[in-house]
DNA sequence: CATGAAGCTGAGGCTTCCCTCGACTTAGGT
DNA sequence: ACCTAAGTCGAGGGAAGCCTCAGCTTCATG
C-alpha cells in the first residue's frame, strides 16, 4: 500500500511550494479560490499543480487536518479547566478564533460541519472531547440542561458568516455575536424552547447536500 | 422625468413573465442565479431580459421592495404589542421567517443588511421603526442595556447562514438558534461584553465590501 | 556522462455564465 | 391594409475556471 517511491527532490521541493501557496491562497480567499491562482504564487504551472493534487479536496486533505489537530490541544485544555464553563467557552473562542484567522477554514467548516473526508481523523478525537466538554459544563449546573452538541453546529454556521462579514471592517465583532449567544446558553438564562435539536441524520443530510453544492 | 412612454402590450406581458420567473429563480437558487435560467423560465430570450432588466441589480430593485414592505407592517405590528420584548421578539421571527421563505432575500439580507439601493426605501420606514421597537424594550427593563441596532446587523449575517444551511434538512433549526441568542438577550442574562458594537462606520464598510465581492 | 524514468510545461478544449448587436417580427395607429 | 417604432431574438464574442496531454526538461542511478 504504503509502496510509493519517494518524490524526485524537485517534485518534493514543488509540492512544498503548493502547499505554502495552497494555505495562503485558501486562507485569503477562501475554498473557492482559483486553483490557478495557487500554481502562479508556488511558480508552478497549472499541469504540475494537477500532477501533485488531483482535486481540490486533495489540498484539503492536505492541508486542514494539521489545522483541525489544534482542536485536539484546545479540547484537551478545556476538560482540564477546573471551571467547566470556563473550559467550554475557552473552547469555543479558541475554534472561532481559528475561523477568524483563516477563510479557507471557515468556509470549510460553515459547510462541512462536521467535518468529512481526511480532516475527520484529524480533529476526530477532539471532537469526541467535545461532548464530554459540554457534559461536564451541564454537570456543573452552568451550561442549560437543553444544550446539545447538535446545537454546537448551527453555532458554528451561524459564526462563520459573522466571521466572513465583519473579517476586514471588524475582525472582532464576532466575540461580541458569541457573547451575547454564550449569556443565553447559561443554566440561569434558560427559557423553554419549542423547537427541538437536529438529530444526527438531518447533520448528516445538511452536510450533504452542502458538499454537493460545492 | 416620468415621460416614459407606456409599455406595449406584449413588452408589458414579457415584464411580467420575467418578474415572475425571477421571482421563482431567485427563491429556488438565492441571488446568484444564473440570468439565463431566468429567461428560459420566462419563455423569453435573454435578449429581451436584458432589454427590460439591464443588470441583476435592476431586477432585484423590482422584486425586494415588495417584499420589504412587509418589514413595515411588521414594524408596526410591533410597536403595537402592549409587551415590548413580545413585539421585539415577534419582530425578529417574522423578519427571519421571511428569509427562510426566499432564498434570493436570505442572500441579500446577509451580504447587504443594512439594504442598500432601490429596497433601502422600500423598508427604510420599517428600520427607522426598528431602533423604537429595541429602544422600548430596553426601556421596559426586558432587553439587555448594552444591545445596540448595529447588532441586529451581525444577528442577521449570523441566522441567514443557520436559513441557508439548514433549509431542506430541517427548515425550523433557526428558530432553535435564536431561541438560544434571544435567551442571552434578556436583561436578566446580561454579563458584561469587553467588545464594543459595530459602528455605523463600520458598517457600512461592510455592507460595501460585500456588495463588491458579488 | 549517458540514459530512462520521473516530472514539468502551457496551449488549448471544455463549460458556464455574462452581455451585445444586427436582423427580424409585430403591435397598433392611420 | 400598411407602415414604422417598439420590441424580440439568439448567435456569438468574452471572461473565468477547470482539466488534459503531447512534448520537453531534469533528476539520479549505473
Amino acid at each position: 500500500m504504503t509502496g510509493t517511491r519517494p518524490l524526485r527532490a524537485d517534485a518534493a521541493r514543488n509540492r512544498d511550494k503548493l502547499l505554502v501557496a495552497a494555505t495562503q491562497v485558501f486562507g485569503e480567499r477562501g475554498i473557492d479560490a482559483p486553483l490557478e491562482e495557487i500554481a502562479r504564487r508556488a511558480g508552478v504551472s497549472i499541469g504540475t499543480l494537477y500532477n501533485h493534487f488531483p482535486t481540490r479536496q486533495a489540498f484539503f486533505d492536505a492541508i486542514f487536518p494539521e489545522r483541525l489537530a489544534a482542536l485536539d490541544r484546545m479540547a484537551a485544555q478545556a476538560l482540564a479547566d477546573p471551571d467547566p464553563w470556563n473550559g467550554f467557552v475557552g473552547f469555543l473562542h479558541a475554534l472561532f478564533a481559528l475561523q477568524a484567522q483563516d477563510h479557507g477554514l471557515n468556509d470549510a467548516l460553515a459547510r462541512r460541519f462536521p467535518v468529512t473526508g481526511e480532516a475527520n481523523d484529524a480533529c476526530h478525537s477532539g471532537l469526541t472531547q467535545l461532548d464530554r466538554i459540554i457534559e461536564r459544563a451541564k454537570e456543573s449546573g452552568q451550561l442549560r440542561d437543553d444544550f446539545e452538541p447538535q446545537d454546537l453546529a448551527t453555532l458554528v454556521w451561524a459564526m462563520s458568516q459573522v466571521i466572513r462579514e465583519a473579517m476586514e471592517a471588524a475582525p472582532q465583532a464576532w466575540r461580541r455575536c458569541l457573547a451575547f449567544f454564550l449569556d443565553g446558553l447559561r443554566a440561569g438564562a434558560a427559557h423553554p424552547i419549542a423547537v427541538p435539536a437536529l438529530t444526527t441524520v438531518q447533520l448528516a443530510e445538511v452536510t450533504r447536500a452542502s458538499a454537493n453544492r460545492t
